[in-house]
Parts: structure tokens; C-alpha cells; sequence
DNA sequence: ACCGTGACGGCGA
DNA sequence: TTCGCCGCCACGG
């Protein structure tokens, strides 16, 4: 029989697992503005948590982008495979990069 | 209990 | 404008 190797995540991280199914579709956030969602000054600690999802993509981590307007990472990787997965599920629910910059349009920063 | 690491953010040169 | 450094918070070993 197999142990369920179920991991608890910690109050923080379901915290942050919380506010990122916040994220309505079509729009992405930034993880220092889910940061402050969840109470914690450090956009660093959510990456963290973002970065051991066992939710995903059901909780859609991959609407979670960079302050600076990148796409950040997918997966534990900051570049590669999986960050161009995070594109695609983006793109289609609505959310297209600039081409040429591969930045997000400012135009879904509405959400905090 | 301590240190290093990490899907970040902001400021300075 | 671009590159680099430091600072914050949480977690694993």
C-alpha cells in the first residue's frame, strides 16, 4: 500500500495559494501585490510558496507574474519549458505578451 | 538554533 | 536605459 505522502502545506503557504485563485481569468497579479494580499512584505517568501503549488495549475500560480513586468517562473524554473507552458496557458485565457518585449500589457494590472 | 537558498522588488551607478 | 547590489520573508537541511 502506498503512504500518502501528502504534504500539509503551511498557513502561509495556503495563504498565498488563497489569493492567487483570487485572480480572476484574463488577469495576472505580481507577487509582491500577493504578498501584501496575504500579509508579508517580502514577494520572495510567496515565490517560495508559489514554487511547491501542489494545486497547480488548479490554483493558477501561472497568473502570477513579476513586478517588473516579466513573466517570472512556472515550476521552479525562472526560464525553459515550463515558463513558455505559463505563456500558453495564459494565452489563452486572454492574456497575450508583447512579442517583441515578451512583457504583459500594463492593461491587467488592476488587480492587487 | 543557524545558515544558505529562492518563481522578487526597489534603488543606485 | 541597463546592470548590479542589497534587503525581506519563509523554508529546508
Amino acid at each position: 500500500m502506498n503512504q500518502e505522502t501528502e504534504v500539509t502545506p503551511t498557513a502561509f503557504q495556503q495563504k498565498v495559494y488563497a489569493a492567487c485563485s483570487r485572480i480572476p481569468e484574463g488577469k495576472v497579479s505580481t507577487y509582491g501585490s500577493l504578498a501584501k494580499s496575504v500579509g508579508c512584505g517580502s514577494a520572495q517568501a510567496v515565490g517560495q510558496a508559489l514554487r511547491v503549488n501542489p494545486f497547480a495549475p488548479q490554483v493558477p500560480c501561472h497568473r502570477v507574474v513579476k513586478s517588473d513586468r516579466s513573466l517570472g517562473g512556472f515550476f521552479g524554473q525562472s526560464s525553459g519549458p515550463e515558463v513558455k507552458r505559463k505563456i500558453r496557458l495564459l494565452e489563452k485565457e486572454g492574456v497575450k505578451l508583447d512579442p517583441s518585449s515578451r512583457v504583459l500589457p500594463a492593461h491587467m494590472w488592476n488587480f492587487t
